[in-house]
RNA sequence: GCCGAUGUAGCUCAGUUGGCCAGAGCUACUGAUUUGUAAUCAGUGGGUCGGGGGUUCGAAUCCCUCCAUCGGCUCCA
């Protein structure tokens, strides 16, 4: 007998041997029929799997994340058999479950897969899904392994095999398809119930362009139905808040094949945004003791070189134009300039730290197929400021940034993020990094340091910091789901020095200040697509390109109207009269389709009085108001949304 | 950049066994109506069918090519 420790720290005893799906059967018929895998010892393991000693047993279903990913594995496996049923002679690579579902990339030698096929291929995953065939697990050699797949001629297995360790190989077999797979799988194929193809996409072998591509299948499954229909209906809702969609329904932004891909124009209401967005910025900077400068949009290659960007991203800038025999490049980022500013200022450490702001305008040139909406673009303009202070400041000022992010998030109620840390790689020393080991280990501690001082929840990734210093991203995600970096905020402790910045310490000596690159509204281009999809077009008041609409009742009170719309706008408040001669209820229409947060019914009433009818998007009705009193509704709103109280 | 898909009026879309002057709704404009909390009625205007080339008696429809967008891959200072 072997003692099973449950969650709840129960400990009852099963005969040695025996599976997670007998135990579940033990405690009842029910939950047996839901268990999908288990986590055994910490590791989740196939259901059917029998356990030989005392173990600790959470037994998992479809509402544990764990589980999802084995369904979803289990259902790359199912895809892969219907697929070999109707194109013999296809290659495996990989087949990995994902957040949302899972993939198979796959070689289809010559033949083509559209689509259109998705249908003949989901009704027979259906059809194997309810032969309900186990997954059986097997051990094999490297030997039996190889062997197995070379007279299959699937190269793309024989690849990952011999990566392998003898003795540590399983293939995995349900039906007519086996595959090499460390698993775990759900005990049988009878539990999907729901397929659905996605999506079709080209995708390189182990990621990298100089291999072949393949092509990736996206599928996802489910063990009810419904679960199926519900995923739809929330796919459709999500599309309904895609910054693109709305961008152009608001009348936003927009792009023209004439100026050029990447290149956003942005209309009237566009334009509002921004400003209300540089306004903040603008206020929390100065209340941190920022300084604000100003910067030309191009420079000459030398001083590219001087930061040394030009190795690294000479690729993704536009290329130089040539003048009087100089080579001038459009900037792609701000920092050289800054760096040249503080040398100009000469400081010494009283000045320090030396905060310089400025809303930047870069121009990437990002690769034709990266171009995403307003997400990813190739004119953009950064909320950026780089701080120069000495090692000792660096701590308080790390932490200060993270502050000035987080009361961000606040303002715009953004919950769902991650700080990523990302850090270097000493093996690509030289390469991708600059070579000064000793650097990026001291500043990587102190990063860390002020992380978990501040007790911010952070992610650590290895290799992904910029060529000048360890850094940290805020990581998002838009309504369709693919995730971003909003906002960062780096180090450099290497590119000052090449700039030669120096300032003068208490002891009469010239010492290097290390540099904050930070960006906590990231890009105008960015950001305002992210807060399109965040708040679905229902902005707060004080982001909203038209906070009122003013709605006549008929032609007869239109001179009211305007008289209500003047004195807004000399309350600061933008509105707009709507003088069309169409009924009251049309205009209303009109104005919640368009997001307005506030409407103001205007008929005889309110013309005799000076008032106003007060109608809030998406509520209704609210109530009778004097003109002030309407207007200091408004501004006390706009000063609770931005914390001005 | 690579693989795949898509591109018809300002917007959303119909029109593909190739065949009268390419259609609808909304928008816009004009007129009637003077309206009380999510669509008043009528009329008018609007399209190089993404660009270019080809096949054909005839192309939105078939072929080639370029451009743009979308879904991924790769990349992201």
């Amino acid at each position: 007998m072997i003692k099973i420790t449950f969650p709840d720290q129960k400990i009852r005893e099963y005969p040695e041997g025996s599976t997670a799906l007998e135990i579940a059967k033990s405690i009842s018929e029910g939950l047996a029929r839901n268990v999908i895998s288990a986590k055994v010892n910490g590791e989740v393991w196939d259901a059917t799997r029998p356990i030989k000693s005392d173990a600790t047993l959470q037994l998992l279903t479809w509402d544990d994340k764990e589980a999802k990913s084995t369904m979803w594995h289990s259902s790359a496996h199912l895809m892969a058999e219907a697929l070999e049923f109707f194109y013999p002679g296809i290659k495996f690579g990989i087949g990995p479950p994902v957040d949302n579902g899972f993939y198979y990339d796959v070689d289809l030698g010559g033949q083509s897969i559209s689509s259109d096929d998705f249908k003949k291929i989901e009704d027979k995953m259906l059809e194997l899904a309810k032969q309900g065939n186990k997954y059986v697990r097997t051990e094999v050699s490297k030997k039996e392994a190889l062997d197995y797949f070379s007279k299959k001629g699937d190269e793309y297995k024989l690849d990952l095999i011999n990566e392998l360790e003898d003795g540590q190989i399983t293939f995995y077999q349900q039906g007519n398809f086996t595959d090499l797979c460390k698993g775990p799988h759900i005990p049988d194929t009878s539990i999907i119930k729901a397929v659905k193809l996605t999506n079709i996409a080209g995708a390189y072998w182990r990621g990298d362009e100089k291999n072949k591509q393949l092509t990736r299948i996206y599928g996802i499954t489910f063990p009810k139905k419904s679960q199926l229909d519900e995923y739809l209906v929330m796919i459709e809702e999500a599309k309904k808040r895609d910054h693109r969609k709305i961008g152009k329904e608001m009348e936003i932004f927009t792009f023209d094949d004439d100026v050029g891909p990447g290149l956003p124009l942005w209309l009237p209401n566009g334009a509002v945004l921004i400003e209300q967005l540089e306004k903040l910025a603008k206020r929390s900077e100065q209340n941190a003791g920022y300084m604000r400068v100003r910067t030309p949009h191009i420079a000459k290659e030398s001083m590219y070189q001087t930061s040394g960007h030009l190795p690294y991203y000479e690729d993704s800038m536009y290329p130089p134009m040539v003048l009087e025999g100089e080579k001038y490049y459009l900037k792609a980022m701000n920092c050289p300039h800054h760096h040249k500013i503080f040398k100009e200022l000469n400081p010494s450490y009283r000045d320090l730290p030396i905060r310089l702001a400025e809303y930047g305008t870069c121009y990437r040139y990002e690769q034709s197929g990266e171009l995403f909406g307003l997400m990813r673009v190739r004119s953009l303009q950064m909320n950026d400021a780089h701080i120069y202070c000495t090692k000792e400041q660096f701590a308080d000022e790390f932490r200060a940034v993270n502050e000035m992010y987080l009361n961000y998030f606040k303002i715009f109620n953004i919950e769902k993020y991650v700080m990523r840390f990302s850090t270097h790689e000493p093996k690509k020393l030289g390469v991708k990094y600059v070579n000064e080991p000793a650097l990026w280990l001291e500043t990587e501690d102190m990063v860390r340091k002020v992380l978990i001082d501040s007790k911010i929840p952070y992610v650590e990734v290895p290799d992904e910091g910029a060529f000048y210093g360890p850094k940290i991203d805020v990581q998002v995600w838009s309504a369709i789901g693919r995730e971003f970096t909003l906002a960062t905020n780096q180090v450099d402790f290497a590119v000052p020095a090449r700039f030669g910045l120096e300032y003068r310490n208490s002891a009469n000596q010239m010492e290097t200040p290390i540099c904050i690159h930070r960006a906590p509204l990231g890009t105008h281009e960015r950001f305002i697509g992210f807060l399109i999809e965040h708040f679905a077009g229902n902005f707060p008041i004080w982001l909203a390109p038209k906070q009122v609409a003013i709605l006549p009742i008929s032609e007869k009170f239109n001179d009211y109207a305007k008289k209500v719309l003047q004195s807004l706008i000399n309350s600061d408040i933008r509105g707009l009269v709507d003088l069309r001669d169409e009924k009251i209820g049309k205009k209303i229409r009109d104005a919640e389709i368009k997001k307005l947060p506030y409407m103001l019914i205007i008929g005889e009433k309110e013309s005799n009085e000076g008032s106003v009818s007060v109608r809030k998007h998406g509520q209704g009705d609210v109530g009778s108001f004097s003109i002030a009193q309407f207007t200091q509704m408004i501004q006390d709103e706009i000063n609770k949304q931005l914390n001005l109280n």
